[in-house]
DNA sequence: TTGAAAGCGCTAACAC
DNA sequence: GTGTTAGCGCTTTCAA
C-alpha cells in the first residue's frame, strides 16, 4: 500500500500538502492538486483505514452479533443490516453467538477495544433463559451504543426493532377461526425466546376469546424429531382442524405429516406458519405465511444505530423501538 | 476506554512502563509490575486494538466475502469460518456480494485498504458467469493472500477448498442405478455456477456408462416457480423412476410432487439431493443427502488463510488446494 | 529498573 | 500556497 509520505517524497512536497491536495483543500493551488491527484491515482493510493480510524477515533464498523446463521430468519437481518451499513459507509464484525451467554460476553468484550462504533444483535438464547443484561447495561455504559432486534432484553435501555409478533399470531389464529376450525393447535420449537412466549400468547388471546374453540399447545425440543413429534401429535389429536407454527419448520412438517395421514390441505386442515419464502413451497399446497420482513428489520437496526453514532447529542431520553409489521401471504394452505 | 497514557499519569510513571508491565517484560521491578496490573484491572484496561493493528501493520481480521448468506450451504461456511477464526484470535468483516461482480470489486477494494490481513471467498454467480479474474488477481499482488472456496475461479492462483462435486453426483447417480432405476433426472436452478456445471457432468457421466439407463436434466432459473416447472416435467415425463437434484430445494418440491401424484417414494421414484440438514425433513420420507460438510469447509479456509498470514515464507509454490468430501447420508427417499 | 523518543499513517492547527 | 508540528495509542530501541 502507497502511503502519502511515499507520494510526498516522489513529489517533492510536505505530507501535509499531499494530505490536503487529496483532500481537495481550498489552500493548495491547482496545478499541485493536479500532480499530486495524478500520482496518487497513477499508484491506487488510498488512505489507510485503521490510521484514520485511530486519528479520528471512530472506526465506521459496527459489531453485528447473531445467535445462528443457520436460522433464515436471523439470516435475512444479517444481510438487510449489511447493505445498509455498507450503503451508509459501514463495515460489519459478524459475531455468531451459537445462542450461548458466553460467547455473547466474549463477543461484545472483544469488540469493546476499539474495534467497532456500536453493536447490532439479538440476544442468545441462554442469556434469555437465565436473563442476564449486565453485559450489555457495561457495553452501553462505555460508551458503545447497541440497538437489539427481534429478541429483545426489555429492561436494557437502548434502541430497539421487534415484531409485532403477540398481534400477527393473534390475527392468525383469529382467521382459521373464522374459517370455522374448532380445533386449534399452536406447534413450537421456539418455547425458550421472548418470541416464541409473544406468539404463543397472541395464539391463547384469540383461543380464549372463542367459547366454542378449543385449543391445543405442542412443544417440540430442538433435539427432538420434529417429524416423529408432530407425527404422534396430529394421530392423538384427530380434532385438529387448524394448526399456527411458531417456528420456520413445523409448519411445513405439519402439512407434510397431515397429507401422509390422507388428509386434505386446506380442506381438513388449515396451517399458517412463520416460514421463509424460500421454504414456504417445500409442501404442496404451500404454507400460509406470516412474513416477517426481516430485510427491513436488519435495515431498521442499522439505520437506527448509525444515527446514533452519527449524533452525539442523541441521549437516553431518546431511546426508540420500531415495530415492524408483518404481513400475511396466501400460500394454499388456507381457505383464502 | 483507558489508555496507558491515563495509567502512567495515575501512576507516576512512564507508558512505557505500563506498557512493559502490560506485556509482562523481565525489565520492569516485581513491585511496578503488580501495581499497574491493579490499576489496569480496575479500569478494564484493554490495548486499543486500532493503534495495535497500526503499529504491528496487521489487523488480524478477515474479510469474508459471501455470495448470498440465505443460501444455507453458504451461511454453514460463514458459520465454519467465524468459528475457526474466533479460536484463532481472527475477527470476520463479512460482505455479501449478492451474486454481482461489480459489488465483489467494490468489497474487495473497500477492505484493501488495511482494514484486514486477507481473503477469504465464494466466487459471485456473475462473476463466474463473465469470467472475470482480474480483482482477485490484484488483491493478491497487493500483498493479500486469498481463499476461494465451493466456487473458485480455476485460473487465480491461490488456495482453494472445494467439495468433490463431480465424484459425488457420479457416485450418487450411479447408487440410482444399481437401484435399477431406468430413466433419471438431474434437476438444477444452479446451472449457471461452476459447481452446478460439476454436478450435471458427474451426472451425465454416470447415465453415459450405461446403455440402458435413460438420462434427463430440467433446469431451473432462480425466478421460475419451481413447484409449476417440476410438477409439468414429472408429468411429461412419467417414466422418471430417479431423482438427483442438483441444488437444496428441487429434491424436496419433486418428492412432494410425486407424492400429490399418488407416486410412492422410494417404490415408485428414488430421489437424492444436496439438500442441508434441516431442511431434510421438508418431506416424508425424508430426503437422501449429499452432506457438503459446510463447516469443515469454512474451517478449512480459515485454517489455509491464517497459515499464510502467520507464515511470510509461504510463496506462491506452496498454494494448495483442498477437497472436502462429502458423504451420502440416508433418509428414506431411496431404498438404501 | 525506568524513561525518552521514534514511528506506524493520517489530519489539522498553526506558522511561514 | 506550502511546510512544520503535534497527536491519535501503542511498541520498542536506546539511553540513563
Amino acid at each position: 500500500m502507497v502511503t502519502l509520505k511515499q507520494l510526498a517524497k516522489e513529489l517533492n512536497v510536505s505530507i501535509s500538502t499531499v494530505s490536503k491536495a487529496l483532500n481537495n483543500s481550498e489552500e493548495i493551488g491547482v496545478e499541485t492538486v493536479k500532480r499530486v491527484k495524478e500520482l496518487a491515482a497513477l499508484y491506487n493510493y488510498k488512505p489507510n483505514k485503521v490510521a484514520l480510524s485511530l486519528k479520528q477515533n471512530k472506526t465506521k464498523t459496527i459489531g453485528v452479533i447473531i445467535p445462528d446463521v443457520l436460522n433464515h430468519f436471523l439470516a435475512k437481518v444479517l444481510f438487510g443490516i449489511e447493505r445498509e451499513a455498507t450503503e451508509q459507509g459501514y463495515n460489519i464484525i459478524t459475531c455468531i453467538s451459537n445462542e450461548s451467554l458466553e460467547k455473547e460476553i466474549s463477543s461484545l468484550q472483544l469488540l469493546a477495544n476499539g474495534s467497532v462504533d456500536g453493536f447490532i444483535l439479538a440476544v442468545a438464547k441462554e442469556t434469555q433463559v437465565k436473563n442476564e443484561t449486565a453485559h450489555f447495561v457495561k457495553t452501553i455504559s462505555q460508551g458503545l451504543p447497541i440497538v437489539m432486534f427481534d429478541r429483545v432484553a426489555n429492561d436494557v435501555l437502548c434502541d430497539k426493532v421487534i415484531v409485532d409478533d403477540f398481534e400477527a399470531t393473534y390475527h392468525a389464529t383469529k382467521k382459521l377461526i373464522v374459517e370455522n376450525r374448532r380445533h386449534i393447535a399452536f406447534i413450537s420449537n421456539i418455547d425458550d425466546l421472548s418470541v416464541g412466549k409473544l406468539r404463543e400468547k397472541g395464539f391463547l388471546k384469540a383461543i380464549n376469546e372463542e367459547s366454542k374453540v378449543k385449543g391445543s399447545v405442542l412443544k417440540i425440543n430442538r433435539l427432538d424429531d420434529g417429524q416423529q413429534k408432530i407425527s404422534e401429535f396430529l394421530k392423538g389429536n384427530r380434532s385438529i382442524d387448524g394448526i399456527i407454527s411458531a417456528d420456520n419448520s413445523s409448519g411445513i412438517i405439519a402439512i407434510n405429516t397431515a397429507l401422509s395421514f390422507g388428509l386434505k390441505v386446506p380442506k381438513d386442515l388449515s396451517v399458517i406458519g412463520y416460514t421463509s419464502k424460500s421454504m414456504s413451497n417445500h409442501c404442496i399446497p404451500r404454507l400460509t405465511t406470516i412474513r416477517q420482513h426481516a430485510k427491513d428489520i436488519g435495515a431498521c437496526a442499522a439505520q437506527l444505530l448509525i444515527k446514533r453514532l452519527q449524533n452525539k447529542s442523541l441521549n437516553d431520553v431518546d431511546y426508540s423501538t420500531k415495530i415492524i409489521k408483518t404481513s400475511l401471504i396466501h400460500g394454499g394452505s388456507t381457505l383464502s
